[in-house]
DNA sequence: AATTCCATCCCCTTTATTGGGGATACCCAG
DNA sequence: CTGGGTATCCCCAATAAAGGGGATGGAATT
């Protein structure tokens, strides 16, 4: 319940609004604020908070840099982005870089403290439109059409354990069917894909029909 | 503030008690109810509820087929899948088929109903355990050093073409040196990346190098 | 000099995959 | 009702892949 925490943002308004919040706050405590990624760099690894608060728009640095570069000294940092945009792309990135959590800036104080404990429990704690970006690149991840509107059900489900690696008996003992009707769900499915292996039709599956 | 919702559940008791929750609260007019998967195909676009609470564990047809068919003539429509594991892979696999949220069954009934407010607003409702599952999907999907770091360049050559498709005999021939050498290769590249099939490998190679 | 790693080649066996063929049954649409 | 598509099972056969072993030369490190 007694988190440390540090603040990196370039803007000393929103730095000083967030320490005030965070120091007026029980089971908070702010060991201290950075003004720059570089100077991040160097004071978080000294202070050893539990959680950042890390603004993703900074001058030189930027927030998805030195999280990346944070993370990589210390693996168990838990890193809340701050963003005022909902750009898809930073989202990916940010969170690629190592980011436990993504949130806009605009959020009501008693949000923010629910996210700081939320991350701290194990949770990853996102605004919501933020969530959705995050469900829809699932979403667009899916199938290519080129796979999905040619398979049936059952040969979709066949190639997701395919991709899983999973032997031909595996897959028969997982679906409760017998091995030759996998061999022939499969065969069907590569004639549909225009592939020759397993493994052309696994690339073709993850790369949405690249 | 005004939803209509349909449940989809195999177990009487969980479909009860949703039903009564959501009938029992203002703004939320429960629609209807169904007891597999094969019966939601039917009455859910008949229906035409906002959101749908999908059970992600039903017998014959599972609630992640389901979803996916039913997105599949709907893709307006907003389904928040239920379920009592956490399973990695199903949130993925639900997740991909469509799914706009991941709840864990043993949610409070406020937090359920907070959900479909969430959801309807465009959000992407996930319990804090399924976010922190979907975040590290994330961080994995760097660049891997598992991949990069252990493997000999020789080694990375022969993964890429592996990645193509390619069999053994026509990599021999790309590379000017014979079958047996490419087998050794592949063998020191399984180990290496602890997986026991080309697909595994393959897998392994474009999810997280890419 | 010794060790370690890489790349190369060869042997063995067993299992997995692939490519045709055919068959039954179901459901849905024309 | 007669297709078409789906899902299920079975046969044949050939090839590919995997797992184990061992061997050589070279390059780099110790």
């Amino acid at each position: 319940m007694n988190h440390t925490i540090a603040v990196v943002d370039d803007d000393a308004g929103i730095r000083e609004d967030l320490v005030a919040l965070l120091d007026g706050s029980p089971g908070c405590r702010c060991v201290g604020a950075c003004a720059s990624g570089e100077q991040a760099l160097i004071d978080i690894p000294f202070w050893r908070p539990t959680v950042v608060l890390m603004d993703i728009n900074m001058a030189r640095m930027s927030g998805i840099e030195c999280v990346a570069r944070l993370k990589a000294r210390m693996p168990d940092l838990l890193v809340l982005m701050l963003t005022v945009y909902e750009d898809g792309d930073s989202i990916f990135r940010a969170l690629k870089a190592g980011a436990n959590g993504y949130l806009v800036k605009r959020l009501a104080s008693n949000k923010l403290l629910e996210a700081i404990e939320e991350v701290t429990a194990g949770g990853a704690p996102m605004s919501c439109h933020i969530a959705r970006k995050v469900v829809q690149f699932f979403h667009q991840a899916g199938p290519s059409p080129e796979v999905s509107e040619n398979l049936s059900p059952r040969e979709l489900e066949i190639l997701d354990l395919l991709v899983a690696g999973c032997f031909f008996k595996e897959i028969a003992d997982q679906l409760g069917i017998s091995g030759e009707t996998v061999r022939t769900h499969v065969n069907h499915v590569y004639r549909k894909l225009h592939v020759r292996s397993r493994t052309e039709a696994v690339v073709k599956y993850l790369r949405k029909g690249a």
